[in-house]
RNA sequence: GGGCGAGUGGCGGAAUCGGCAGACGCGCAGGACUUAGGAUCCUGUCCCGAAAGGGGUAGAGGUUCAACUCCUCUCUCGCCCACCA
């Protein structure tokens, strides 16, 4: 049988009924046996998979393959990322409801899944929609709010006019939504939020421990959380002595401060501005200020406008009195809301000084000897040097004076060390019906209640029209609203907003270990046995979003005793983009390929193939018709090679008896197996591998068996078979094909035992020297492999051509590194 | 403005504890064969040159017997952060 799409067709369904049957993929517990997690983003289920799906679940579905053949025992599961907008968006086009929408789209999705024969054990899969999986997020999100972890607080929020609903800091990009890019604009409203910012220092501190990320994600991390240290500096308002709190990485500058700013939105603004002359004009100014849309405020190159408040503060090192200004630069969220200006060494400070004729005092000299005026500053000064009119402090350098400074303020009372933050707590509600209701019901008499942990799942009503218009959709729901007080039993309603999608995924790896307890978030020795996700592998989109949220949620886990670890990822892949004529493929550029029209007309294993050897893992991946063609090609060859080289015979091979071409085999043979062992456990190299692969069938197409000599015809059986197992992980079903063809006695090629190699098949008799005159290849030589330095040097030397090359010139130096370069210095 | 990463044939990409640049594949060119198949097989394929030889890894310098690999500067592209005090 020719290797044809349909005979393609008709091994893949055949390979994977029997992994179905056989079972070959259920992972269960064995204390016995290592484990091996190997995990990847779980898709949302929009119906139909796409080349990045694709791509990503082969690349685990090799390492997962790769693991099990190793003898690890590997948990590899599947499931569905299921709540979210989209899904309230087909409702109202299809004029269905979310939830008939979703499942229809998860039975299409897994029977794509299906057909690229991805290593999932099935049973465990989950979808988060499942009341029996977001009960979970409410009873995790109950015991958040017993510890004060979760917490509802009026505060300016960031809103979507397109989705009609609250946003995390973290889905703002640009101050546009990361989902429909429509303007993100500012709202007060009262919402729930997570008190993220309670494991600020673990989550950076932790990502030390993080040696297996991707260095970038880590550092988006690092940048996101933003710790940065300085001193709260505490000066005073004049008039009435009240602090102000100055927050600065600078205190070495603290001497140079010749004014104060405040944010607009400053507690103390009212107070100061109230029933004064320009009283008027400065609330002209903050309600300008404050309408402003947060992106043009922020914006680096706007010329800062700012005004004077006419009221002065006290700076507590010298006594000295200065003005405080209002200014849009400061902003409240950031600090504490009022800075110290040193114009002299910060560039904002000096433009805004500048502008508005405010004192300036140089306190740093570049140098010890210069005496730069400020007149003469054409910028602030923001490097190193030395301080001056600083009292005791002259002469100083700079950075030590930062931490004396700071020991000295704190020793008399007039500051204190410290560190801010970038991270803000991570807002949860959203005003949409497709999600997990927040398990809160408000009571006239005793306030906001949790919902007792026995009446879980709050269940989301099925009743329900969506609209897409404004308002939660779950408030027009009068039969879910309207509940019971569970203390005093008296009328009350329910919380009607639901959990932002990204708390259902912070934790769905955890209930993989035990997917069906009903009893319990999770078995403890379950996860304690299979987590933490030994490589978790998805798009870098993700680097802050679902993986900060992610190691949060586990360092409550921790805190709470359910676990033994606090990070959930030890190894992280992030794969690259899959693209079409230089831009990522998307619906809306129209340039997407559907993977299961390629695999109608290759097959699964080639289309896996081809995006394995088309690029490495990480890097992006322009798609091409022409390099499935390539890979269709290679297994073509494969299957030729095995169904007509191959020949049973006894495998009774006596090295004794090798020549040279049976030696070059074998040693082919042997590299292969530790190139591909290698390209597949350090890091991941796929393209490498398979081209080691075509190496290999390379060579054993060109070996020579004349009929009838055995020992020739098992040295290629052996050949051919360990290219086939090799090749399993990458393209399994023509593997067990092949496999069961060339007579494997394993019920399947995955339970075959992963080759090791023989360091001795490696060794090469003679070598090629390459002989150069001044770094300048001037000719190869084939010398016996372990020659030393002057057995080299003679055969190299007495040749005539290198001698024309040498033309009696003294030869200066000569270096030769063992069995690969001599050169000749003339 | 700050940080990180990258730049190699017509294309995807190999080679980086410094040691033959272009593995492997796609494409292209020439040929063989044909049970016309999605054929297959063989040969060639960085540039200039008839050859000898010369040039060549974004550009310019440097270190070295030897540099795609290390150092300095510049350019280009990608990503992240950004009035962050």
């Amino acid at each position: 049988m020719p290797y044809t799409t349909h005979e393609i067709h008709r091994i893949e369904e055949k390979w994977q009924k029997i992994w179905r049957e056989k079972k070959i993929f259920s992972a269960a517990m064995d204390s016995n046996k290592k484990k091996y997690y190997v995990l990847e983003m779980f898709p949302y289920p929009s119906g139909k998979i796409h080349m990045g799906h694709v791509r990503n679940y082969t690349i685990a579905d090799v390492i997962a393959r790769f693991r099990m053949m190793q003898g690890r025992n590997v948990l590899h599961p599947m499931g569905y990322d299921a709540f979210g907008q989209p899904a309230e968006n087909a409702a109202i086009k299809h004029k269905t409801g979310p939830a008939k929408w979703t499942y229809g789209c998860i039975d299409q999705m897994r029977a794509e899944l299906k057909r690229m024969g991805f290593s999932y054990d099935w049973d465990r899969e989950l979808a988060t929609c499942d009341p029996e999986y977001y009960r979970w997020n409410q009873w995790i999100f109950l015991k958040m709010y017993e510890r004060g972890l979760a917490y509802k607080k009026a505060s300016p929020v960031n809103w979507c006019e397109s989705c009609q609903t609250t946003l995390a800091n973290e889905e703002v990009v640009n101050d546009a939504c990361w989902r429909c890019k429509a303007p993100v604009v500012q709202k007060n409203l009262e919402q729930w939020y997570l008190k993220i910012t309670h494991y600020a220092e673990p989550l950076l501190e932790d990502l030390k421990k993080l040696a297996n990320w991707p260095s970038r994600v880590v550092a988006m991390q690092e940048n996101w959380i933003g710790k940065s240290h300085g001193v709260n500096i505490f000066f005073f308002w004049k008039k009435t002595g009240e602090r102000i709190t100055v927050f600065t990485t600078r205190a070495d500058t603290i001497f140079g401060a010749t004014y104060v700013v405040l944010a607009p939105e400053h507690p103390l603004v009212d107070k100061m501005i109230a029933g004064t002359p320009g009283e008027k004009e400065i609330r002209v100014f903050i309600e300008k200020v404050t309408n402003e849309s947060k992106s043009l405020r922020v914006t680096g190159d706007k010329k800062k406008e700012g005004i004077f408040t006419g009221q002065y503060a006290v700076n507590p090192v010298n006594g000295e009195e200065i003005p405080i200004w209002i200014a849009d630069y400061v902003l409240m969220e950031y600090g504490t809301g009022a800075i110290m200006a040193v114009p002299t060494h910060d560039q904002r400070d000096f433009l805004f000084a500048k502008e508005h004729k405010l004192p300036m005092r140089i306190v740093i000299q570049d140098h010890p000897n210069s005496n730069a005026k400020v007149s003469d500053l054409k910028e602030a000064y923001e490097g190193q040097g030395v301080l001056v009119n600083s009292k005791q402090f002259d002469g100083t350098d700079n950075e030590s004076a930062k931490t004396k400074i700071a020991q000295w303020m704190t020793q008399n009372k007039m500051g204190e060390v410290t560190a801010h933050w970038r991270l803000r707590d991570w807002l949860i509600s959203r005003q949409r019906y497709w999600g997990t209701p927040i398990p809160i019901i408000y009571c006239p008499k005793c306030g906001a209640v949790p919902v007792p942990e026995k009446d879980l799942p709050v269940e989301l009503p099925s009743n329900i029209q969506i609209t897409g218009k404004g308002g939660s959709p779950l408030a027009q729901c009068e039969e879910f609203v309207n509940t019971n007080c569970p203390n005093c039993n008296g009328k009350a309603k329910r919380e009607t907003d639901t959990m932002a999608t990204f708390f259902d995924s912070s934790w769905y790896y955890l209930r993989f270990c035990s997917p069906r307890n009903d009893r319990k978030i999770f078995d403890e020795k379950e996860v304690n046995y299979w987590m933490p996700v030994d490589q978790y592998i998805g798009g870098i989109e993700h680097a802050i979003l679902h993986l900060l949220y992610s190691r949060f949620f586990m360092k409550f886990f921790k805190d709470l005793g359910l676990v033994n670890f606090d990070e959930p990822f030890a190894r992280l892949l992030t794969q690259g983009m899959v693209l079409k004529d230089g831009e990522v493929m998307s619906k809306s550029r129209g340039n997407t390929v559907d993977p299961d029209e390629i695999i109608g007309r290759y097959g699964a294993d080639p289309l896996r193939l081809c995006i394995l050897f088309a690029a490495p893992p990480e890097d992006q991946l322009e798609w091409s018709n022409g390099a499935v063609d390539g890979s269709w090609k290679f297994l073509n060859r494969i299957w030729n090679l095995a169904e007509q080289r191959f020949a049973p015979v006894e495998d009774n091979i006596s090295a004794a008896d090798s020549d040279q071409e049976d030696k070059d085999l074998e040693r082919e043979r042997n590299a292969a197996i530790k190139k591909v062992t290698e390209d597949i456990s350090e890091g991941y190299k796929f393209n490498t591998a398979v081209s080691t692969l075509m190496i290999l069938m390379n060579a054993a197409d060109k070996y020579k068996v004349v009929t009838g000599n055995t020992a020739k015809q098992a040295l290629l059986n052996r050949a051919i078979r360990t290219v086939i197992v090799l090749l399993a992980p990458f393209t399994p079903h023509i593997c067990e094909e092949l496999w069961e063809k060339t007579g494997g006695n394993e019920k399947s090629v995955m339970n075959v035992s992963w080759p090791s190699f023989d360091a001795r098949a490696l060794e090469r008799d003679s070598v090629q020297v390459v002989a150069q005159i001044n770094g300048k290849l001037r000719g190869k030589f084939q010398v016996a492999s372990g020659s030393s330095e002057e057995e080299v040097r003679e055969i190299v030397l007495a040749d005539a051509r290198i001698q024309e090359f040498i033309s009696g010139k003294p030869v200066k130096r000569f270096i030769y590194i063992a069995d690969k370069v001599a050169n000749i210095v003339i």
